[in-house]
DNA sequence: ATGAAACCTGAACCAGGTCTCAGGTTCAGA
DNA sequence: TCTGAACCTGAGACCTGGTTCAGGTTTCAT
């Protein structure tokens, strides 16, 4: 709601979102009372009122927190690569890399689709916005294929989405750290040769197609 | 709960689930109440406990439904076809189709991250196992390339569900819908340009690679 | 040093939801 | 027709958790 106006102010504030960024990650949202985040902030319930007017609110404003951040971590890794399939490569590597030390952006963001679909929304359409303009710019160069940037987009978020889940999240197999606490959301790496595989079927499907190869419909 | 043991018992055992898949669709799990899935059936409040022991266990029932019934529209679709690239596209097709029907399947099996991780896991790793199974004997085939078919299942998963999500779910455009009453979840189709595209980049990405066109990396 | 603005507190209020229970209704078979 | 097993009911006990509020504490410019 109203922003701190003195240092003071802005400390329990900045604490506030920190703590309900693990909060909100580990217990998923209806599970994260806002008693347990100022518990975790170390402030009273009452506090949380001055800075947030609802529990809806700064939730909003965790997943535009991680929107930012995660878009940065994936611009400035793809950023220094020379040329497509490397700048993919590093792009994915530290979405990978951000969401195994932010479980929350996974958690937050999807459950956002319940909670804020506006938020979802936004978050989504962000990230893949940059896409489409990177992919644009590809294909401009000749480095990638005819396929259509919108389309293509979606479909590496979603590919993304599902192998950072089933990697990051779950870890090796998909059926481990059922039975222990849900709420301990332990994360690993997406391993190399998977990581490895994942870039091979992107550079494939993003490739200036042979002449020859292009066969059947259409 | 208990299952029943006359026609009327399993008629109203019916109405419960059938109401249930349709209140948890438009509210999302928090939001779909006992009393509502139970007004939307048309019977009593205690009635619900006399098959399910709790909200969280109808939904669980749900989600196995749903997965069964959206794996059979799959494989049925996709069985017909002759040839790798042609079963793809009549599966993904049924799937999307299935998802504009029953608008429940998004919402209930990506809420189920959140309310039943088990569940959640099963529906994907499901779907999955077929996938890989017919990717493996594709392969066999010389139908398709030597892509990993457990990455490759998951990838192709993904952009199922994310381009499911952008066209289906979210309509024509991103931002359309959202001022309106965000429970009222309308569906729309995948444009068949959207599809030509997708199948396109899945095309390029199961191909055979040109011998030659395989530069650089590993 | 001092007053006012900003900040903090947590007990208590209250809305909303899950689940129980004591009693009524339906139906098939004898 | 009669009977008991299965089924149904909905008011309310009980609980959880968001939000408020009246009053205390800290900060800082003057």
């Amino acid at each position: 709601m109203s922003t701190p106006l003195t240092a003071r102010g802005t400390r329990t504030k900045t604490k506030l979102i920190e703590a309900a960024e693990i909060v909100f990650a580990r217990y998923g949202y209806t599970n994260a009372s806002v008693v347990r985040i100022t518990e975790a902030a170390g402030v009273g319930q009452g506090t949380f009122y001055l800075y947030f007017s609802s529990k809806l609110e700064i939730f909003e404003e965790l997943v535009e927190d991680l929107n930012r951040r995660v878009r940065r971590a994936m611009s400035e890794a793809s950023g220094a690569a020379s040329n497509r399939i490397d700048s993919e490569r590093a792009g994915f590597r530290a979405f990978f890399e951000f969401t195994a030390e932010h479980p929350a952006l996974y958690r937050v963001v999807r459950e956002a689709e319940f909670v804020s679909p506006k938020s979802l929304r936004l978050h989504y359409s962000r990230i893949v916005d940059g896409y489409i303009e990177g992919l644009r710019e590809a294909q401009l160069l000749g480095e990638i294929g005819d396929i259509d940037p919108t389309v293509a987009a979606w479909a590496l978020m979603g590919i993304g989405e599902m192998i950072g889940m089933r990697w990051v999240l779950w870890g090796d197999s998909p059926a481990a750290g059922l039975d222990s606490d849900p709420t301990a959301s332990g994360t690993s790496r997406v391993p190399d040769e998977v990581l490895d595989q994942m870039i091979t079927f992107i550079r494939r499907a993003l490739a200036v197609p042979e002449p020859s190869s292009e066969g059947g419909r259409r």
